[in-house]
RNA sequence: GGGGCUGUAGCUCAGUUGGUUAGAGUGCCGGUCUGUCACACCGGAGGUCGCGGGUUCGAGUCCCGUCAGCCCCGCCA
């Protein structure tokens, strides 16, 4: 490998292969970076050294073409090192050189000057072999690699088998739009790639296996995001008779494992546990930001009594004053506060109202409401800044959360912590939504032991025995405590409005796995690409997966998806709809 | 399904109020060059201005449509 050869190789004959990576060619002498995973050597040819065939050759040869060079390490004269490169104290003085694979001219370049910027995205992606020479997204592919590694060595060593489950499965009535195959045998008939192994694994508990993981790959057919693709990978965990703590225990220890191998991310455990409910009052949201320290805060008392109708409404129809402090707050322009507010009304916000105290009062559209004992009620000194949204919870939480983010932004508040790490708990069993209820997270998942009752009285409001688990503001996987009971399985399908012959239809291999006898189970899953773009500092999942699709999901190197023959379609009982028929 | 941004040489970009022959850097080709490391210097080739339509005496530039890529909303149990 040429990125290993050091002063310690000196004089030492050696054939090295790689890529030429950049050439300098000087006439007399010519100059090459070898290229290989390991990194870049200086190849070195001249008259004096190197054989007269191997030397005119070397000047026609063009970048990205694959060599073979025979030669002796050298160090490089004096005040010829180049500090930048971490072989740069050497060179291999070449003797000969043969063309292994002459490259034709790359349609994108692999090697990218200090002012260079990357070719467009598409032509990244359609010349997707050239981008991957890149040292950018080989780094990102080899930390991915580790990071597989590690969590596969950790849940080994914790006592996990990994299973394959299939991949041409049922498709599943509710969440994500399933991805369709059809059989040619059965024709009319359809596979569906899975969603993620959740029923497979559950089944595997009932059938013994107590500890199960998969690095599986998982398939929805929805629109995609800079942090969403078609395909994905996740780390799927599964074990009996667990109770959340035991998952938490053992996915903080793969977590730690993968931080170990990382050069920027830390993991201290445990992990801070907080509830849904708690974070959404603290935070506004389900997946709070910890780096941030602001808390939201209840003012509904502080401020009810403040002789402004917009307050005053909004409490009377049954809603809260919260905000959030900002210490020091008040050094913010009135262009940065606006700034703040676009994005809290992004979020869903009719308005932010806002006051800064100063040492001889108040400014800020609420000030002209507020007495000085009021600044007082809300803890603020001069110089602070006091941010207040007013209505229903659902509409505050989400734009305080923004909000948050955003003032911690402006008033470049330092953050707490680089990594922060947080188990999120008892989420909703449901989502209601115009009296129907849907699964917050899915609909396997065992309810709250303390709410089990609730399921009969006012199912809305009953907790889940779920989790996530959260890093930095990004949910990073989740999971639960399952319904290893068959009737209580029932009545959750039956709740969100599945018919009893409907949920054996789609659901009776599941429940008669339950019946055989199946342990209590619960495990989680994590999202291993977006664990590596966070891990890498990527912006993009395509920068983390290899041969990723585009935004229209499309493969563009291999370019895919394609029309295929009517004969195919045929072969599969399939004709597709002429031009205007698509939704008839 | 909706909103936004982008599309000019192989690549990265500039292109004035709509005006005559569309430029630069880099890469590529040819030449000079024995210590370069973004080698330097000289010369050259290279363009369906994404595509289609319209307005205009005249369109890279204005208008409409469309395609592609990216970002966001919806969607993602």
């Amino acid at each position: 490998m040429v990125g290993g050869v050091t002063a310690a190789n000196e004089n030492e004959s050696m054939r090295l292969v790689g890529w030429i990576h950049r050439r300098r060619d000087l006439g007399g002498l010519v100059f090459w970076d070898l290229r290989d995973r390991s990194g870049l050597l200086q190849i070195s040819l001249g008259p004096e050294w190197t054989e007269s065939d191997s030397l005119s050759r070397a000047h026609r040869l063009g970048s990205e073409t694959v060599v073979s060079v025979e030669g002796v390490v050298k160090l490089r004269p004096a005040g010829k090192r180049n500090p930048d490169l971490a072989t740069g104290e050497v060179e291999l003085q070449a003797v000969t050189v043969a063309v292994l694979n002459e490259a034709r001219t790359p349609e994108i370049p692999v090697y990218l000057g200090p002012e260079d910027e990357l070719p467009a995205e598409e032509l990244r992606l359609r010349h997707r072999v050239l981008d991957l020479r890149r040292s950018e997204l080989q780094d990102n592919l080899v930390l991915r690699h580790k990071l597989i590694m590690a969590a596969r060595r950790e849940l080994d060593a914790l006592g996990f088998i990994e299973v394959e489950t299939p991949i041409l499965t049922k498709p599943t009535p509710e969440g994500a739009r399933d991805f369709l195959v059809p059989s040619r045998v059965h024709k009319g008939q359809f596979y569906a790639l899975p969603q993620s192994p959740q029923i497979y694994k559950q089944i595997l508990m009932a059938a013994g296996f107590d500890r199960y993981f998969q690095i599986a790959r998982c398939f929805r057919d929805e629109d995609l995001r800079a942090d969403r693709q078609p395909e994905f990978t996740q780390i799927d965990v599964e074990a009996s008779f667990v109770v959340p703590e035991d998952v938490f225990g053992w996915m903080e220890r793969v977590i730690a494992s993968m931080a170990d191998v990382s050069d920027s991310v830390e993991a201290p455990t445990p992990f801070p546990r907080m509830t849904h409910a708690e974070a959404m009052e603290r935070y506004g949201t389900d997946r709070p930001d910890l780096r941030c320290g602001l808390e939201i805060q209840d003012w509904t008392t502080a401020l009810g009594g403040l002789e402004f109708g917009l307050l005053q409404s909004a409490v009377s129809g049954g809603g809260r004053i919260r905000g959030l402090l900002l210490q020091g707050g008040a050094s913010l322009s009135r262009k940065q506060i606006e700034a703040i507010e676009a994005e809290a009304k992004e979020a869903g916000a009719p308005g932010l109202l806002w006051t800064k105290r100063s040492d001889d009062g108040g400014s800020g559209p609420l000030s002209r409401f507020m007495a000085e004992g009021d600044y007082e009620a809300l803890g603020m000194a001069a110089g602070d800044l006091v941010l207040v949204a007013a209505g229903l919870d659902a509409v505050t939480s989400p734009s305080l959360a923004v909000t948050r983010l955003a003032a911690a932004s402006q008033a470049k508040l330092k953050p707490t912590t680089e990594c922060a790490w947080l188990w999120v708990t008892d989420f909703p069993m449901f989502d209601e939504s115009d009296g129907v209820l849907t699964a917050s997270h899915h609909p396997f998942v065992h309810v709250h032991p303390e709410d089990a009752d609730l399921l009969d009285t006012d199912p809305a409001r009953a907790r889940a025995q779920s989790y996530d688990l959260v890093y930095n503001g990004v949910e990073l996987g989740s999971g639960g405590i399952r319904n290893h009971d068959s009737n209580a399985q029932r009545k959750i399908l039956r709740l969100l409005g599945l018919s009893d012959a409907d949920i054996e239809l789609k659901f009776g291999f599941l429940l008669r796995a339950l019946e055989s006898g199946a342990p209590p189970h619960g495990g989680m899953a994590l999202g291993m690409d977006r664990i590596v773009m966070l891990f890498s500092g990527s912006k993009s999942l395509r920068d983390v997966v290899a041969f990723p699709k585009t935004t229209a999901a499309r493969a563009l190197f291999e370019e895919a998806p394609v029309h295929v023959s009517e004969q195919e379609l045929a072969e599969l009982g399939l004709r597709t709809l002429g031009a205007g028929e698509q939704h008839g």
